[in-house]
Formats: C-alpha cells, structure tokens, sequence
DNA sequence: GTAGGGTTAG
C-alpha cells in the first residue's frame, strides 16, 4: 500500500523566477570593460582567454556576483560555465544569484539539458528550496536516471517522504528500473517521512524488490535497509540484515552499533564495539563509531566503560571534532560526572549549540536549573542561537528543580526573543514543569489552548503528574486519551493503577490490571543496575540469581529495623496491591534498586560513590531508605532514575524530594 | 555528475 498525499507546494506550481533585464542581455560583447575589483580582474583576467573562461574562472574563486556580472556579456555561454555558476550558487547559498543563474539558462535555452537539471535541483535542495527543485523537475521532459536520483535525494533531505515515495511510484510504473543510488533515497525517504503513518511497509516492499534484484550484496544498499530498520526500532530486522551482509566495512558495523544505541541496548551496542575491534582487522572504529559507543555509555551510566572509551578516542586522535566532544560532554553528564561533563566542555576550542545543549541538559538532568538556566544564557551571550532542543533542555531543568516562573519566562521567550514557535514537545515540558509544581488545572488549561495536536508525551506528562499528586478526575481523562493513542503501551495502565491505588480505589486498581491481561500487554518491570570493579551488575525485584543475594537481604533487613528503630517507617504507598502492611513491606525490600545499594554497600570501599541506574522512576520508599542509608552508612549514593539524577549525601536528596 | 553510519531533549 502506497500512501498519497498531494503536497501543499502543487497548489502553487509556477514559482517566481525573475526575468532577466532585457537591456542587459543585449549586451553581448566581449568585456573589454568590467567592473570588478582590481585584484580580481588581474588574477582572473591572467587566466582567462575568454568569457566563459572569465566566469568560470570567478565562480571557482566563489565570486557568483561578479561572475554574474561578466555572464550578459558572453554570447554563448557553456554547459560548463552555467555548471560552475550553479555550484558557486550553492556553496555561496545565495539564492536571489540562483535565481539570476537559472533565468539565464532558460533564456538561452539550457532549461531541457538534463545534466542541468540535476545540477539544479541539487542547488534547489541545498538552498532548503524543495519547490523549485521539484519544478525544475517537473518541467524537464529527459528525465535520465541522474535526474530521478536528484530529486528523490532532494525530497528526501527535505524530509518529504510521502511525496519521494509517491514519485519513486511513478518512476516504477513507468517502468525505469531503480540503481544502487535509487534505492538508497527511496529507502530513507521511508524514515524521513513529516506523516505520522509509519512507512515501513513501504519500506519492506522495497526490501522484497532490492532482493529479487539481486542488490542484497550490494554494502551502501544494504547499510541504509539496516539503517531504516533501525529507525523503525525493528531491531531483530537489521540484525538480520547485518548478518547478511557478505562484507562489512566501519559505516555497517557502525551503523549496527548505532542501532542497538538508539534502541534501548546500550549493552549490546558495547558488545557489538569489541567484537568489532576483536574481529576486524582491516579497519578501525572511527570517530562516528565511538559517538555511538558513548551514547551507549552514557545510557548505561557506565562510567568506567565510557573513561575507557574516551581514552581510546584521544589515542586514536578522534577527539578533534565537535560530535565527539559533545558526546563525551554528553556521556560524562550521563554517567553522574558532572566535572568531568563540565572539563571537557571548558577545553573545547570551539562550541555549537548542541554542546551547549550537552552541558545545559547535563545540568538539568542533576537538577541544577539555576545552573543550567545560567549556561543556556551564557551561550546567548556570546552569539550562540538558542535551538528548539535548547529550550527542551532548559525547559526541563526548569522541570526537574521546581524553577515553574524561571521555565515560564523562558517559555514566552521562544517566539518573542528567539522567533521559535514552540513544538509538542515544548508544551510537553511546561505541561511537566506546571504538572509536576501540583499545578494540574493550569498544567490542563495548557493542553486545552495549545495550538496543536496533543500527542502522548504530553497526556503522558500530565499523568505522570497526577500519579505524583495523586489526582484521579484528571488521571482517568488523561489515560483514556492515552489509551486511544498508545494502546499497546503498558506504562499508562501502570500509572493509571497507581493513582487508583494511593486513592485506595482498588477495585479500580483490579479493572485497570485486568485490561492490561486481557490486551496481552507485557508491563515493563523495575531494574537496576551498578557498575563495581568496571563489571556491570543488573538486579531485577525477587531476584535470586546474585550469588550474594542472601547477604543483601540479610543487610536490608538490618537496615529495616535500624530504621524503624529511628522513627522512619516504610512508604508502602508504591504497593499496588491490597495486601497488609507486612507483606507490603517484604515486597518494598525486594525492590531492585534497594538491592542494587545493598550490592553496592557490600562490594565498594567506604570512600566510594555508590552510583546506581533504574530503568523507572524511583520509588518513593526506595528513596527514604536510600537518603536514611547515605547519613546511617555515611556514604555518597547516586541513582539515576529514568527523569533524572538524585545525588544522596547525609540524608538528604538533591532533588530536595522533588522528582 | 548521484550513495551508507554519529552529537543535543523527552
């Protein structure tokens, strides 16, 4: 099934291109006298013997305007010479000289040479000007394969799936046979497609055609089918495709890596790392392999993994270009190092914005909003443009810290300082800032006037937040908007449960666990995990398989007692069952992440941080017990959960019991 | 004359 839509830009076919100053044109004579600056008019005119050779001669020192000056005065300009022109064009992003060149070359009668019309629409797409590359295309009667390729590559840079699918159709029925470079375009035009129907369908049907024509052999082919696979999540789909591939080069098995990154198997996209640098001996991991491999990192919270890493990037000289420093910023924030994030941020010599969005989101992340806040106004200060991922970054400090004026400033900000109209996602992060402060009505009110389609993130906010404030009006109108739009995403039904458990609704709590039995749907369950020794150890609640599982019991009951001894009793809200309290408080103490502190207190010196991951967010009774632990055992316990960091420190919490 | 993998958020 191919999905169709007309694109808005076919309402307005005719594009304006100006017409040539007459006058001009009639001047066709050798240009004995030019304007041009005195320097330029000694080198070029040393050069060239003719005009054509004048022009071409400026367009590759990258002077479109005065080459433009010199064109009226060639009587039959070249394929060559509009050639250069439309690339100094391209490379000089000036897209009024663009339009001067390409009016030229109709009136002299270039407009149906395919040659330049690929060369067109490869300017069109670099100028970010879809629609004439695309009228360009329409109007060229010789469409050779170059020219088919050209478009399906500017529409898919353009991120006009729908409409590159919907041509590459067209060129099938035809009947033009795809090459390498078609299906290249045609398949990331699938994953590149502004539709929210997912194309992967079309691009298995593509995958059934490279298969019976014989170009599953084929490595950029076969790279970029992984790659769309990948980008779908449909992992066991680009392994296979991985496996398959008679020969491998550094872009697949990076690719590979990368996949596993994106995709929730931060372990595996290590795993796949060595094994690469096991096995293959004609190449090396290079710098885009080793960005991955620290996302993977940073996901894992793998600090001594990721130091590792950064070690061989600076044996290897890797650390030159800006993704890997941001990445490294980015991994070192991840992995609760916010010095390290911090120092190698200070010794870049040169910063974009998503280095500063590395740093920013760091800061935010460990709820330091103040900081963060203080960061993202600096990079202002000093000329950097804030991009619409800055102010996710930014928006969610603000979140993470409580800062609800700071991020609403910030927020009325984007359009009226910064000309940036906000995203979901931006209404999604004040949904969360409102939400979280137990703002819900305002929180509400906000994806009530919100100008566009709400989607899950932002229903998904507004739950999240009356599972912390623990209203059920709200939480039964946002859950059955989610369960409209996600219905397979077992989480919402988790939430939704929770609320009607602290409400102590639970024959509410038994439908909701019902629907999610009868829909098949598999709960994602708590587990935690801690690096000891540069090994990775992961406990799931009830686990029985660490060989020291006795022993962390035995030391989470002492600790139990020591506590109650103490006046703290056990939080046995996070319970969603109708149980008593003593079972309630045997099921609290099975909870990974208590198990994954216990492991951690037994296996570490006293002066150690304890550092732990949850895949969840952190429970509330896990996180009494862990502030009592870090005063009774006086030691420094970090959990990254899945919002954020909480820094333990002598009982107390950074996130000041705000998360 | 055209091609494959990577950085920031949630």
């Amino acid at each position: 099934m191919w999905a169709l839509r007309v694109p808005q830009t076919f309402q307005n076919p005719v594009l304006p291109i100006p017409n040539k100053p007459r006058d001009c044109a009639a001047a066709a004579k050798p240009p004995d006298t030019i304007n041009l600056r005195p320097s330029t008019t000694l080198t070029a005119a040393v050069i060239a013997t003719t005009t054509n050779q004048l022009i071409q001669s400026l367009c590759k020192r990258g002077n479109v305007k005065q080459a433009l000056q010199v064109l009226p005065h060639e009587e039959n300009p070249t394929q060559r010479t509009y050639e250069l022109l439309i690339l100094c064009c391209a490379l000089q992003n000036s897209f009024s000289d663009a339009l001067t060149v390409h009016r030229h070359l109709i009136d002299n009668g270039f407009d149906q040479d395919p040659f330049l019309a690929t060369k067109l629409i490869n300017m069109y797409s670099e100028l970010d000007c879809i629609e004439y590359a695309r009228q360009v295309f329409d109007k060229i009667r010789r469409r050779t394969m170059f020219v088919w390729n050209a478009i399906f590559r500017a529409l898919t840079l353009a991120g006009h799936g729908i409409e590159a699918l919907d041509l590459y159709r067209e060129f099938n029925r035809i009947g033009y046979c795809s090459d390498r470079f078609t299906y290249t375009y045609a398949l990331k035009a699938c994953v590149v497609s502004e539709s929210l129907v997912s194309l992967l369908n079309n691009g298995k049907e593509i995958h059934g055609h490279i298969f019976r024509r014989g170009f599953e052999t084929h490595i950029h082919v076969m790279t970029t089918l992984l790659d769309m696979y990948a980008k779908f999540s449909c992992l066991s789909y680009a392994c296979r495709v991985f496996e398959r591939m008679p020969v491998r080069n550094v872009v697949s098995w990076s690719a590979m890596i990368a996949s596993y990154a994106k995709n929730g198997r931060p372990f595996d996209a290590l795993n796949l790392f060595y094994e690469m640098m096991l096995e293959c001996h004609d190449f090396l991991p290079n710098s885009v392999t080793t960005v991955s491999v620290l996302q993977a990192c940073g996901n894992l919270s793998a600090l001594s993994q990721g130091k590792l890493i950064h070690g061989y990037i600076l044996r290897r000289g890797l650390d030159s270009l800006l993704p890997v420093k941001s990445a490294l910023v980015t991994m070192y924030a991840r992995c609760g190092d916010l010095e390290s994030a911090q120092y190698v941020f200070d010794k870049m010599n040169k910063r974009d914005v998503i280095s500063w969005n590395s740093l920013i989101s760091g800061y935010g992340i460990h709820g330091f909003g103040a900081k963060a806040i203080q960061m993202f106004e600096e990079m202002i200060s000093l000329g950097v443009a804030p991009s619409p991922v800055s102010f996710i970054s930014v928006l969610g400090a603000c979140s993470h810290a409580g800062l609800v004026i700071e991020g609403k400033r910030l927020f009325n900000s984007m359009v009226k300082q910064h000309g940036i109209s906000p995203g979901v996602e931006h209404y999604g992060c004040m949904v969360d800032l409102l939400g979280r402060a137990n703002r819900l009505d305002e929180a509400a009110s906000i994806i009530e006037d919100m100008p566009l389609e709400p989607g899950p993130k932002v229903w998904g906010s507004l739950l999240g937040s009356c599972r912390i404030h623990c209203n059920v009006k709200l939480a039964e109108r946002a859950s059955s908007r989610l369960f409209e739009l996600e219905p397979n995403n077992a989480g919402n039904y988790v939430l939704l449960a929770d609320v009607y458990a602290e409400a102590k609704m639970w024959d509410d709590v038994k439908r909701v666990n019902k629907l999610v039995e009868s829909r098949e749907l598999q709960k994602v369950s708590g587990c935690s995990w801690i690096e000891v020794r540069r090994k990775m150890y992961s406990f799931k609640s009830v686990d029985e398989l660490n060989p020291q599982i006795e022993q962390i019991h035995a030391l989470l009951v002492k600790l139990s007692k020591e506590m109650k001894e103490q006046g703290c009793l056990p939080n046995t809200k996070p319970v969603l069952y109708d149980l008593d309290s003593e079972e309630k408080q045997r099921i609290l103490l099975g909870h990974s992440e208590k198990l994954a502190v216990a492991f951690g207190l037994i296996n570490t010196s006293k002066r150690e941080t304890i550092r732990i991951t949850k895949n969840l967010r952190l429970c509330e009774d896990c996180h009494s017990v862990t502030r009592f632990i870090s005063k009774f055992a006086n030691r420094d316990i970090l959990v990254r959960d899945v919002n954020r960091y909480h820094h333990f420190h002598d009982g107390v919490c950074s996130c000041g019991d705000y998360w």
